[in-house]
DNA sequence: CTGAAAGCGCTAACAA
DNA sequence: TTGTTAGCGCTTTCAG
């Protein structure tokens, strides 16, 4: 193993000079950093993480707290964990995986040994009980999600709130007048997760039918909508697997999409486009809340102010599942 | 922060004896052990994993390779990588999260930085880039495939060749003659993974057809299929998405399941379970690989040995999919 | 069976 | 702008 002091030597230096050097954290001539940079390209060094944890630098790692939990959808989560790790590691850090069955233990052994530098913390809930241990870590975390009380706190979310409206205003500029929102399974707004929380309300003057994500849930789902709501003429889905089954259970009953019924979704775009009809939806951008937050954590690592709150702004894809109300 | 120096204070010992009362690496009197574990209790003593690993103890992470391509079904790997970090808990371990985006590069850094004690490595190719380096590594490795030249490897896989068999056996019994594997997307055979080739071998007798993923596939698959084997009365289908396009492609063509035509998968259970129609199949035990995987690692870091190659035996699972053949 | 002491490889005062 | 020197908190010789 090659070390900062075999670098030293080489480059005819100090090991304080090659770790600062390297971390830029004090101000190195431009002829002794080429010296530095020469021997670390020629010994082929890498600085040893735990080493430099122990002498109370940083570990180079970043925790990343991912649920797994029904009504909490594997692909969107498996994106947004990829991006996580791919900005991490153009930041130069390494992602520890925690789940979340662990729950605020997780968090809290991650923090007393040391592992990792700073928190990303997925799946937020409005009255979160990892919330108070986050507040009082002395590292640094983000928030997927934005609970009821997000101060002294960072957060990153799509708005869902926009979103919803989002659906409501297409699906009402193609004349529509009665929409329901169906939503994740019960217990995600037993729970009173953050983001199904925020997205009913753009939906204040619409129905809301949360709903369970098998076959059986959906047809009953649909007849019970036909039902209660018989001017229905557009729905919007914030569930992601019932979506094809929810597509089935209505053209079974006749409805045809989007001829009788307009069906929008709150969904990744890859979902969307490739459901049975592709979905006029508004896509959650896993992919871009991972970056951001990994972009916040880095921030607020060193030092820098940061928003409390980002709300990535909806947007809205046109596809065949959407079209005008009905005569 | 609590450090070893107040367990050893509160416990009336040296440092040293925490240490080895800790990790059990030498003997310890009974009556010391307990005050340094009440020690312990009283002040939540936990040692920080950074210090540890500089002063050339293990870092208590093992890290684990991802796939992130095309072909590789992502809640299987969701699935899988829960039950990694499960059983690393279990055994006193984090999980450090590589992607395979970062390919070789990703296992250097993480040995040579120290990072972790020990890698699992997923989707193992036949002929796979990383193995050469996986061999020269210090640190113990798992690999979730089986490569063509094993040697020196410790791998972990479902015995795909005999899952093959089992559900050509199984419709064999029902009295079906002509089968046909529908398999993976065509890359992953040219890129010959393992697990694809391995299936493959169980149908020596039978025709395969590698097949993407999308409804247009499906579709063309079905066709093709009734066009080629025009006796076919049976399919095997290893490939996870292709699952509900084929099942609708083929009643499309007026093949009714099970009457007209037997359908069996290899995949995880509540795929086949949640299929449109329920299907007969051979499950990847995904969170036992893990489980399995973590087991072996945490054996070879003691120092145990390990056998080379473990293959757990197919279970097939009879559901409504697959039926006598028809007169 | 236990303690004292010497590092692990690196970083960050403190000095120059 | 650089070097010297003390540690980080823990493990592990070496010595009882």
């Amino acid at each position: 193993m090659v070390k900062i002091t075999d670098v030293a030597r080489r480059a005819g230096v100090s090991p304080s000079t090659v770790s600062y050097a390297l971390s830029g954290k004090r101000p190195i001539s431009d002829e002794t950093r080429r010296r530095v940079q020469a021997a670390v390209r020629e010994l082929g060094y890498r600085t040893h993480a735990r080493a430099r944890g122990a002498a109370g630098g940083r570990s180079g790692v970043l925790a990343l707290a991912v649920p797994m939990r029904s009504g909490v959808h594997v692909p969107v989560v498996t994106q947004f964990a990829v991006s996580v790790v791919t900005a991490a590691r153009a930041h130069g850090h390494d992602v520890l995986l925690l789940t979340q069955g662990e729950g605020e233990k997780g968090i809290g052994r991650v923090a007393e040994t040391g592992l990792a530098d700073a928190l990303v913390v997925m799946d937020v809930q409005l009255q979160d009980p990892r919330l108070p241990l986050l507040r009082s870590l002395p590292l640094p975390s983000v928030l997927i999600g934005v609970p009821a009380e997000p101060d002294g706190l960072t957060c990153v979310d799509l708005d869902f709130g926009a979103a919803g409206e989002l659906c409501v205003d297409h699906l009402a500029r193609l004349g529509h007048r009665t929409v329901a929102l169906v939503g994740s399974p019960p217990e995600v707004y037993v729970r009173r997760t953050a983001f199904a929380r925020r997205l009913v309300q753009g939906f204040t003057a619409s129905a809301v039918y949360p709903c369970g994500t098998d076959r059986d849930a959906a047809r009953a789902m649909a007849e019970r909508l036909l039902r209660e709501q018989p001017a229905l003429t557009g729905v919007v889905v914030h569930n992601e697997p019932l979506l094809d089954p929810l597509i089935d259970a209505f053209e079974e009953l006749g409805m045809r999409i989007p001829e009788d019924l307009s069906f929008t979704a709150v969904c990744p775009t890859p979902v969307a486009a490739s459901a049975r009809i592709p979905l006029t939806s508004v896509t959650v951008p896993s992919a871009e809340l991972g970056t951001r937050a990994v972009h916040l954590l880095i921030r607020k690592l060193s030092g820098a102010p940061v928003p409390q709150a980002t709300l990535l702004p909806p947007r809205l894809t046109e596809r065949a599942s959407t079209g005008p109300r009905p005569a």
